[in-house]
DNA sequence: GTTAGCACTCCAATCGAATGAGTGCTAACA
DNA sequence: TGTTAGCACTCATTCGATTGGAGTGCTAAC
């Protein structure tokens, strides 16, 4: 990084006062107030040039003449490298928080979007990527009534899913027993695309007098572990949108709440993202996925969920951002959902 | 009803022509809009006496002196009930849409709300009544794994529930059988609250030497089948919400868009409606069922939705709200509805 | 390199006048 | 008795002008 030789200590110094004042009170700050709260002692004189400088150079803009300085999309990029950096060698300001523990991982997820979007008080959203390694691990069926099939499978993540197979005529208990083992014996340890129709089709040669219904049911099942279900999309505090002048002003509240509402495409923007870095990522502005979000901020961090499974959580909020309090609460979830993944281990 | 006394028909044509001019317009309407637009051919100094008795009726209310009048909740009430009862005379105007046919109860509620948002351009959701008659047609457990006991639950209405409960040490073949054959045979055909103490001792009782299994088995049944995951919340259009200036310049549109986040809060509020009638439903103002929403009307509507299951939904806008788009989409529901659960049939 | 001083710019708030829609009332009319 | 024309009055809204203040840029002196 450059920055060392582009700005001298001093600028960095001011750059830094700026932002800081700007996230705290929203508005356009100007020399005197620098002047006064830096322990720099230089006058406002002095802090004009140096806020001149740092203009030209891109950090700070001018909403108008005669107005303060705010921050630009490079002067905030510069402000969060410098603070992963530093907070990297720093003990980090705990964010306190727990997460309950529980079985299903729909509630781990609700749980976490809920925490986060109250402590910091921004949009947050939380998905898992379908992770295509996921593997069948048993497979049931039953016969519920005269005329229903239920069938159930559940992947290696636990992973239950479900579905009613209506039928024209009962299976007798020997039949059934025998699909069963067929499917089990056949599927289980495949992942989804592993099941290919020369699988199915042997399938089906074992199955004899009941192919049709081994048809149906192979159907059926891949309709059930596949992967158009599987997105959730879980969000908390969409309407904390509306708290920043900034962005519920403009008609972007609208079209980010409607995102938000709109959970399939969401999950399309992050889903990408974070293949090959699990660390922190921070969007500034335009850099932000969605052309919706371009007067936001975004910060996105993919986890870990224990067998194989990805999570990924994005929180959207003004560019003006409290980015250390969310960097601090993504580094403390980090924390907590290893320790619970390796307590269920 | 009162109203033909308390109102003479020509009052009743100025108070409609108001109150449609004011649905159209969202702006106070005066005298001489009314002049031009019936056809009562009378001048606007005759509509204003017209109106300074139908204020001092309580159907009108004038904002601020020297400003056109809008309608009070009394109005909206009058409008609303004469607009019912000549709909059940008239032909309905047909609000077209159609509702593919989809196995899952989920997917079918979803498409609702979506189309009936769409249709009204007001925020709606949707709620199941978690009707207690619903009955237990079928319980399984299977061995997942050494130390997963997988649990399926199927009502009547051919809702699945299931749940993987983490064993100590494995079952055998032998005992599982048993097992299923007593939770079956001592569930199946009971309803959530016929499940009490006194059947459950007796399946411990049966149980033996699995007691304990049986005890965290049952407890599981009992959450699984329980109310509380049972009741889901659909919800599309949140976001018309900031259309109406009326809502969106208040603060009530932050917290109208956060009980429609917080969707739980939004069954509680319908779910006891609707009971006895299955009609639709219209709240104007006050009468609506939160004190978030006395700046709103809500028009619900109850249907079958197969297997003695109740759905509700509700529609949430402005006052201002055009009732009669709303209501013949409502019908044009249940048309729909019923004709898909007879069908499936 | 730093600072004090000053002219200049521009936003935001304030004030007042003009505008116009709409009413209420009164008197005349059929 | 119901209807109408006319007129004075009210009040929200709009617009422009004025003002105050925050902040800058520049220059000259330290």
């Amino acid at each position: 990084m450059a920055t060392e030789t582009e700005l001298s200590p001093r600028k960095v110094t001011i750059l830094m006062a700026i932002i800081k004042s700007y996230l705290e009170t929203g508005e356009p700050v100007g020399s005197r107030t620098i002047s006064k709260e830096t322990d720099l002692n230089l006058s406002s004189a002095t802090i004009r040039n140096e806020m001149s400088d740092l203009e030209d150079l891109g950090y700070i803009i001018q909403p108008h003449t005669s107005a303060g300085r705010i921050p630009s999309d490079k002067g905030y990029r510069f402000y969060v490298d410098h603070l992963m950096e530093s907070k990297d060698k720093e003990v980090q300001k705990m964010q306190e928080f727990y997460l309950e523990k529980t079985e299903k991982m729909e509630h781990l997820l609700k749980q976490v979007v809920k925490v986060i979007a109250n402590n910091t008080q921004y949009a947050t959203m939380m998905t898992t990527s379908r992770s295509r390694e996921n593997v069948v691990k048993f497979v049931q069926l039953s016969m519920v009534h005269d005329e229903q099939l239920l069938a159930v499978v559940v992947m290696e993540n636990n992973m239950v899913k479900n579905r009613i197979i209506p039928l024209d005529e009962p299976i007798d208990a020997e039949n059934l027993l025998k699909l069963n083992m067929i499917l089990n014996s056949s599927l289980n340890g495949l992942s989804v695309n592993e099941i290919n129709l020369s699988v199915i089709t042997a399938m089906k040669d074992q199955a004899g007098v009941h192919e049709d219904i081994i048809g149906e049911v192979i159907d059926t099942v891949a309709a059930t572990i596949s992967t158009e279900e599987e997105v959730e999309v879980y969000t908390s505090g969409a309407t904390n949108i509306l708290k920043y002048p900034e962005l519920s002003d403009s008609g972007m509240s609208h079209q980010l709440l409607e995102a938000f509402e709109e959970k399939s495409e969401l999950a399309s923007l992050f889903a990408d993202d974070g293949e090959n870095e699990t660390g922190i990522q921070v969007y500034i502005g335009s850099e932000a996925p969605s052309e919706k979000m371009k007067d936001c901020s975004v910060v996105t961090a993919t986890y870990e969920l224990g067998d194989g499974v990805k999570g990924t959580i994005g929180i959207v909020g003004p560019k003006r951002m409290d980015y250390d309090n969310v960097v601090s609460n993504l580094r403390n979830l980090k924390g907590q959902l290893d320790q619970l993944f390796k307590d269920n281990k």
